[in-house]
DNA sequence: GCACTGCACG
DNA sequence: CGTGCAGTGC
């Protein structure tokens, strides 16, 4: 049985506009740690993955893991039947088909309840690489949504290019190019708000449960983060492990194509290739990484980009973005990393600004840049292979 | 070399927004006045011509003239990338067939840099004809944009009548038919700001440059207009000298059909008749008239409809509603006048509406009609010749 | 290939 | 609420 009382339905509608453009149908997976969702777009290219915290719930309870198939286009009719600042609470039985929402205004003076169907949704749920990333760039999402939505208006594609400058996009159209250059805030490097340096980590990446320690200074330490990271405080904010882990799912991993540090299949940069359950060949490839949980770093396959010395990345934050009220760019980076995205992708991507005021962009070369959005409660994270060549 | 900083790109993507739907590709011509456009629509019934003088940019510089063949779709695009208040810089080489675009924020803190290809298009630039009108009305750009837009739907086009009465706007369509009639506001006739009764010719066309001569009494006078009108200042604002002479362009001149003023053919109200330069004959039709600038009057060729004593028409305002702050309408006339035109193009002119609170629109029986709207550091203006008949 | 309707964004 | 863009149908 669960049953998650969200103080506010904002949170939710929110979600739901940001990703039902992506993906039309998928599984809310509810267990005792809090509710996750993980698709892939239509046409398998991105990957977009929702953590919502049981903690950061009002009242969350989920006696044993159920999957939740919703249809996304229904969940948002619904969605838009609440106001932003109702309560909102979600119960479905053990076995159930259906899914109620009630809807209570603050004031207590109306309450509305509704029931959506639910339905079987093969899960294709995968699990995400962990990976080490060799730049991290933390910056306005409004601005990160203005550049791309413009960008895309000359060509499909950008190069973004992260360097000691700052960071660059740079779209080459038919009819005409562009190239946006924002450079590292002055203040970026010294706003040592949590203990190290320019190491505040700042990033929207609360990392996954499993593999952070919450870090003490962090305001969302507190909302229960048990992963560690890698390095300790120094270094620059790497993100030790961005694999997430199929948590409670058992043989329901997929494998992305560009996760490098497992396999090096780097060659598949162009399309994540998720592995349904069935597959149970795919699905081992990962799976051995699975249980494990408490110590970081399990899964690191790409050593050769954590030469650095990592920092302990104070992620463990969804709110980095929420905490973090520095207003500029800020980078860390061990090395120059040049990728080249779909627009059209990180247009989509871009309609989560109104869940954080800040993105953060993780990139390796060859591996898929993750694009993390933190709030109070979780995070919003897309995955997105890297065109590869240079088209 | 071309090199025009303009403080507010806001500006220019007004302009595009109101032009690209009427003109896919035209040449910015560049000379050290400024910079002009003038262009028929796709289908050679309206004509547009837009005036950014140089004096209006933060900084300018064109050593010699460039046309810059571009198309207004890419350019709109590109000038979407940029935020209404940005600093935007229009650099081109000499020879060159690309034309950046700097934008950079106010507070310097992000900068984006475009490129867009040029093309070679045929200049089928035009002189416009020298017109006097019979009649002028002033009225706030918005009210006319509304009307129009509003008759659109019952109808294809629109009677103007202008009378003492006011302006009616009437359309007959298969299902209902529609009149709007403006009264002149009492205090048009009065309000003398200007020093003459009514004459305060508020009119957004600032006159080009060589025809008018500077009105003291006009707030835009100092805009360096410098040709005279027909009448003292008593009389009714006509506008003298509509011709726009291709300045700078030597030969490039077309003949407006419509202009009944050089050659009178009145039959021809259905099309503009753009020549090439290339077409010689017609070009120095109006050539003849293109150097002078100095002595207002010259070109007055249509000398029966200015039978009224002309008061000095204020004119050379481009800046005729900056600086009217008048609300309501002014009509200034010699003779009633009416006309009808197709209001799929009227439509299409009154986007322009954001370029202006007002609008000025000058009649003559069978002559093109001309809309002009007036700011700051130019105007835009179109012409459309009316429908023969009264289909 | 063009036009119309629906969806999404500002 | 209005405008623009995309997808579908004719």
């Amino acid at each position: 049985m669960l049953e998650a009382k969200l103080n506010e339905a904002a949170l939710l509608k929110r979600l739901l506009d940001a990703v039902k453009e992506l993906v039309t149908d998928a599984n809310f997976d509810c267990n005792e740690e809090g509710i996750t969702l993980q698709a892939m777009d239509n046409s398998h290219v991105a990957l977009v993955a929702v953590k919502l915290k049981a903690d950061g719930f009002q009242k969350y309870r989920c006696d044993r893991p159920i999957p939740l198939g919703v249809n996304l286009g229904s969940l948002t009719k619904v969605l838009k039947c609440a106001k932003d600042d109702d309560i909102c609470t979600l119960k479905a039985a053990d076995d159930a088909d259906i899914l109620s929402l009630t809807y209570q205004a603050k004031n207590q003076d109306r309450i509305a309840e509704y029931e959506m169907k639910l339905m079987d949704i093969d899960a294709d749920t995968l699990g995400i690489p962990d990976t080490e990333y060799d730049a991290s760039v933390t910056m306005p999402s409004g601005e990160f949504a203005r550049i791309v939505r413009d960008l895309s208006l000359l060509g499909e594609s950008v190069r973004i290019e992260v360097s000691k400058e700052g960071i660059r996009f740079v779209s080459d159209g038919e009819a005409a190019n562009g190239n946006i250059l924002l450079k590292q805030n002055a203040e970026a490097a010294k706003k040592g708000k949590k203990g190290s340096s320019s190491k505040r980590k700042g990033s929207d990446d609360e990392d996954d449960e499993d593999e952070e320690k919450p870090d003490p200074e962090d305001e969302e330490g507190a909302a229960g983060s048990d992963e560690e990271v890698s390095g300790g405080e120094g270094g620059k904010k790497k993100v030790k492990k961005e694999k997430v882990k199929k948590e409670e799912k058992d043989g329901e991993d997929v494998e992305m194509a560009n996760g490098a540090d497992e396999a090096d299949e780097d060659e598949d940069a162009g399309e994540f290739k998720p592995s349904k359950k069935e597959a149970g060949s795919d699905a081992e490839e990962e799976d051995d990484d699975e249980e494990e949980g408490g110590s970081g770093k399990k899964r690191k396959k790409a050593p050769g980009k954590s030469g650095k010395p990592a920092k302990k990345a104070k992620k463990g934050e969804a709110d980095a973005d929420a905490d973090d009220d520095f207003e500029g760019v800020r980078i860390e980076m061990n090395q120059a990393v040049t990728l080249t995205f779909s627009l059209k992708y990180l247009v989509n991507f871009s309609k989560s600004s109104a869940l954080s005021k800040k993105v953060q962009l993780m990139m390796s070369n060859d591996v898929p840049l993750l694009v993390s959005y933190g709030f109070n409660q979780g995070h919003i994270r897309y995955y997105l292979a890297p065109k590869i060549g240079d088209d």
